[in-house]
Parts: C-alpha cells; sequence; structure tokens
DNA sequence: GAGCCTTCTTAAGATAGTTTAAGTTTTTTT
DNA sequence: AAAAAAACTTAAACTATCTTAAGAAGGCTC
C-alpha cells in the first residue's frame, strides 16, 4: 500500500465530509421531504465503510438497522443446518436493505447480510426510523413505498420461482438485473435461483453465455 | 329455492344494512383513524357478492381494484401459455387481495383472483385508495403496515421455497395457515407450493394426513 | 512467483419431482 | 337420484436437479 503525497492525512480523512447526495436523492424519489424533515433524517444516518466479506448482520444477532447502500453491494442470505445458503437479496448501490421481519418485528436475525466487495453504508436504527414514520407523514410515504416495491418484487420472483424451470430463472434473472448479474459468482446466482451452482454451471455451459463471449 | 316465510322480501334483501364492522376493525388494528376518516372511507367502498368459482379479476384486464374479503375466500393465480396455474395467494376472511403490482403500476392484470366459495367483499378502486392516502396519513400508516407485512410474508414464503423439499413445504404451509389448509382441495395446494398434484397425493399419502384420519 | 484457496467444469450415479394414464371417490349439477 | 364433472390415488416411465468427486482455472497472500 503506497502513500502518495496527494492522499489526505488520517485526520483529515476521518473528518472528510460525508456525500450525502445520492441517498437524498434516493428518498426524494419516492415523496416530497420539506428542508427541515431531510435535515432530521440526516442527522439519524450512520455512516459506515466495509471491507469486502465483512458481516453487517449475522443469524441471532438482535437486528436494530435499516442499511442504504452508498456504494458497493450487499448480499443478504439464509443457511440451514447443513450450511446451505440461500440468497434472499442482493443490494447493489442505492438499494436499501435488513432482514425486514426481524427489523419490523423486534425478534432476532435469521439472516446474513455480508459484503460482496468493499462498500459504504449509511444505517438508521429502527427506534429512529420510528420516530421519522412518526413525525413525518411524508416519511411514512416514502417508506410505503419502499414496502410496495419490495413486496411486488417479491411477488414477482415467487411467480417465477413457481412457474419456471431452473434455466428459465437463470435467464429471468439475467434480464431484470444485467449489471449486477455481472459482478456475480456463479455459485452467488445459484443460490438465488435455489439451484447448486454445479448445475448452473452445467445450465451456462449449454444454453447462453453470461458474458456473450464464445 | 324455497322461500320461506322469514325470509325478507327483494326489496328488503337489496336494502339490507351492510355491516361494515369487520372491516373497519381491521383498519383500525394497524391505525388509529378518527371518525370522519372512517366515513370517508366507507364511503368509497363497495360491496359485492359473489358466486363460487367468480373470477373477480382475470389476465389482461384492468386492475383498478383492492379487494377485502369480508367472508368467503379468494385465490389469486397466474397461468403459463401451457395452462399450468401457480398460485400466488389464497385470501381468506379479513384478508386484503389484489394483483398489486398491476394495480400499483396502472398495467393490465398479469393474475385471476376467483372465489373459492360464495364469498362477500368490499373493493375500493385505486383512485379512491389514493384519494384516501393523499389526504389522511393516518390511512397512509395502515397501507403501509399491510404492504411491509405483505412483503415480509413474502419473503418468508421465498426462504421456504429456496431451502425445503415439497414435503417440507407442505408441512410448513399447513402449519403457518391451519384452518384454511382445511377448506383447499389438494390441487390448490400443489399449486401453491410449486408440485404436481399427483406429487402430492403420494406426500399426503406416505407422511402425515391433513386432517388426522387414518 | 509459488502456494493456497475458492470457483468453475465435467461427468457418473442417485433422488426428487413430472408425466401419462387408468381407475376410484367425492362433489356439483341437473 | 342420476348424471356429469372434478378431485384424488396409484404406478410406471421419464426428466430435472442433486450429490459426489476430481481436475482445471482463476484470484489472493506471502
Amino acid at each position: 500500500m503506497s502513500c502518495g503525497a496527494n492522499e489526505p492525512r488520517a485526520d483529515e480523512f476521518a473528518m472528510r465530509m460525508i456525500d450525502y447526495d445520492a441517498i437524498l436523492k434516493n428518498v426524494g424519489r419516492h415523496a416530497a421531504i420539506d428542508e427541515a424533515a431531510m435535515e432530521h433524517f440526516i442527522s439519524l444516518l450512520k455512516f459506515r465503510r466495509l471491507p469486502r466479506k465483512a458481516l453487517l448482520l449475522r443469524e441471532g444477532q438482535a437486528c436494530r438497522n435499516f442499511y442504504y447502500v452508498h456504494s458497493g453491494a450487499l448480499r443478504a442470505y439464509c443457511m440451514d443446518k447443513k450450511g446451505k445458503e440461500a440468497t434472499i437479496m442482493f443490494a447493489p448501490a442505492d438499494w436499501w436493505v435488513t432482514d425486514m421481519f426481524c427489523f419490523l418485528n423486534g425478534r432476532k436475525a435469521m439472516m446474513y447480510i455480508e459484503a460482496l466487495e468493499e462498500s459504504e453504508i449509511f444505517q438508521i436504527s429502527k427506534t429512529q426510523l420510528d420516530q421519522l414514520l412518526d413525525r413525518w407523514p411524508t416519511f411514512e410515504r416514502w417508506f410505503r413505498v419502499l414496502m410496495q416495491n419490495a413486496y411486488t418484487r417479491e411477488q414477482l420472483r415467487a411467480i417465477d420461482n413457481l412457474s419456471l424451470s431452473a434455466e428459465q430463472r437463470y435467464a429471468s434473472f439475467v434480464a431484470k438485473y444485467p449489471v449486477i448479474a455481472r459482478q456475480l459468482t456463479q455459485k452467488q446466482i445459484a443460490s438465488y435461483l435455489g439451484i447448486t451452482p454445479e448445475f448452473l454451471s452445467a445450465i451456462i455451459g449449454k444454453g447462453g453465455r453470461r458474458d456473450g463471449r464464445s
């Protein structure tokens, strides 16, 4: 690790301005939120930098935070007794993620959330989010739209799972999420599709390549 | 069809009071809604009686309404080109249902919604619901909680679908929805679990009976 | 650059789930 | 009550997907 002359010193680095643009734009997308509300919102956010493979949440822990991905990408997954992973969702930049059931109901987490690469996130706690929703109807609207979208997305996924073969599910996944699909390993995609990595490899080998190479 | 002396005459029948108790209690469960808001809400509801097998919605139609099941039970499902059905959800009494993705985004329906038995429902249109949400933050909260619950329910289902065998999924379904499970045919349950009726029959024949009979 | 660890590939054998089809039972309609 | 329709059962043959295993390729670490 070189340390060139143009890099900030450690104290400057720690204090440097946090970029709230993206998250504010994200929130503003679903509701018109006034200045005062936005300032309150920002004051509740905690910024964190995660190295690759860091675990933001693990099964059994209290799940107190809702996470916004500023940069990088996260993955939420469950693991059964045999260690088999089931990927619940991927969260690329500009997405929100948590173990929503446990977050909302104050249960111990049933999921793991890991950083797929070095990532920067904002988090807001359940208590603070509740305050926000109580105080500002426009945040209530924002969160409602988030839940709506999450619900309909899950429902579309359920339809795919019920009606399509593994091969079709793979095609559907790549069509829906072409950008993130290229960043993921086959193992990760397989665990989202509910098949083994070996079988996904066979599917890809046979049918269409993801990267278009021959 | 006999017409005994104690039955109301046709005009009395048509005019008889509609029972709003259950739906008001349902809405009140997630948000404290004042008198004025409740009256507005009631004024937007349309009551309908459906015979068994009636189709409330079919693929390709405009999906303009959100449905509350007052009595009876509904089923929402998709059908692929080959006619294979995938059941998205069952809606017993006191549940809300619609093709949410198409309802919210003004698309043509991709689902069918049918009455499993004679049912009574209330419906509210998208336009009217939007008005309600704009005007009363407490309805915004109510709908937000509905979407939250729907989302987490779908997510739990996705976990089951990814991690469990058909036999385990069946056990999980019966454990989660013991009442409605008893009202459904095996064919309907199979289409919810994503397996064939023949295979479900084999599972039940082998393992535990649903009704406890030997 | 060598070694190590994880991912990807391939393939053979095993299992879970489907298909087809015929017969039986139950429910619905007349 | 009879007829018709739908649901359920069983079983054999088939297909999709899993398991195991071993080798090859790619990416990190020292």
